[in-house]
DNA sequence: ATTGTAGGCCAACAAGCGTTGACATGACCA
DNA sequence: TGGTCATGTCAACGCTTGTTGGCCTACAAT
């Protein structure tokens, strides 16, 4: 509404690039308005009055559209490559993204971002691709546990084996995965995909 | 070495187990001393004595054997549904890994037993099936990458998707992942799972 | 009966947290 | 020049945290 620029922006950003470097790095708990104001290089004070609270400057901080590429753009069989890589790329942008995974973990205003994020912003994507909306929605739900897995043994944990990955190849070995979430006909009850049958 | 029980070992089970609940539901910040001696209906000084420091105690209530099954004698074909199968009850056997994951996630100390726990274990199952140690050990990055993403989901974030998909589902689904992340011949460089060669 | 000791409780400490309100400073308009 | 409001600083509040040391109680061996 108001595009008459003050001069608190400039600290209003400040605080919001240390807290997401402090939520990142630390999670929602360690991470200290002390601490985020001293990144900044301002009085702790400001951060309440310009975010109101530790929680108001978390969800600011958190404020994330995946921006995920136009799917039907895409040809078919490189949705799964696109995608990871789309992620991938998204993750190592800047700390947005780990702020906020690092934070659900243990912060239940987190998990519900991170909930609301994925489930909306990746369904999409699930159903522009599957007309059976239910079974799109599970779709998503796969793909999300594999690129926040990868999130998460990457850039959380450091797991070495990921870590020491090169981003090819990463995109390489996830993106089959992805591909089969998002395009693959349902599993049969309990067999794998080759027909072992099995009983109950 | 002293196998002669004595009078505090019921209490320290009792603190062990409440503190297992309150890691796996809060993680490490969140989780206080004074929140687990009182689920244990004792004195948080007790816990001191018995542990030493919230940090010892930690490691005491997260050592953790993932009982991985023999894998020798698997068939081949069944290892991705056997392992995914056996992560899944692990899961839901007990709150300990739960409590290991949401506290990795923003404590040091959990995310290095994590690291150890996942990377040797599982390390494990991947070099009796790849002779390559080098890429036995990436084999192993990319399952613990879907079986942490699949937890983180649908028992950390709670992530409806995952959430309400039965057991048998989601071992359906996950299982060719994992099946392909050990036993698959690893992808070129860039392209996706067709032969899209590339040079360098 | 006395003593030693292990198990347990209580009160308190120092430190750190989010948050608040009073006060200084500067810019800008009348 | 004076006044007003946004911007920023400072000191402190109330609370919770991990942690500590002293004290009490019960029981078993002397």
């Amino acid at each position: 509404m108001n595009d008459t620029p003050r001069r608190s922006d400039a600290t209003k950003a400040a605080i919001l690039a240390a807290a997401r470097g402090r939520f990142a790095s630390d999670g929602y708990e360690r991470a200290t308005i002390r601490a985020i104001a001293a990144d900044a290089a301002i009085d702790p004070a400001m951060v309440m009055r310009y975010f109101g609270s530790k929680e108001k400057l978390f969800v600011a901080a958190a404020e994330i559209d995946l921006r995920i590429p136009d799917v039907s753009a895409v040809p078919r069989r490189a949705l799964g490559e696109t995608l990871v890589r789309h992620f991938v790329d998204r993750w190592e942008g800047d700390g947005t993204l780990n702020a906020l995974l690092r934070s659900a973990a243990t912060n239940e205003a987190a998990a519900d971002r991170a909930r609301s994020i994925f489930g909306e912003q990746i369904v999409t994507v699930a159903e522009s691709l599957d007309p059976d909306r239910r079974l799109a929605v599970r779709r998503a739900g796969l793909v999300a546990s594999q690129i926040l897995g990868m999130a998460l043994c990457r850039y959380v944990l450091r797991f070495p084996p990921l870590a020491a990955m090169s981003k090819d190849e990463v995109i390489a070995w996830l993106a089959p995965t992805v591909q089969r979430y998002l395009t693959a006909k349902p599993p049969q009850r309990s067999g794998a995909g080759k027909p072992v049958r099995r009983r109950r």
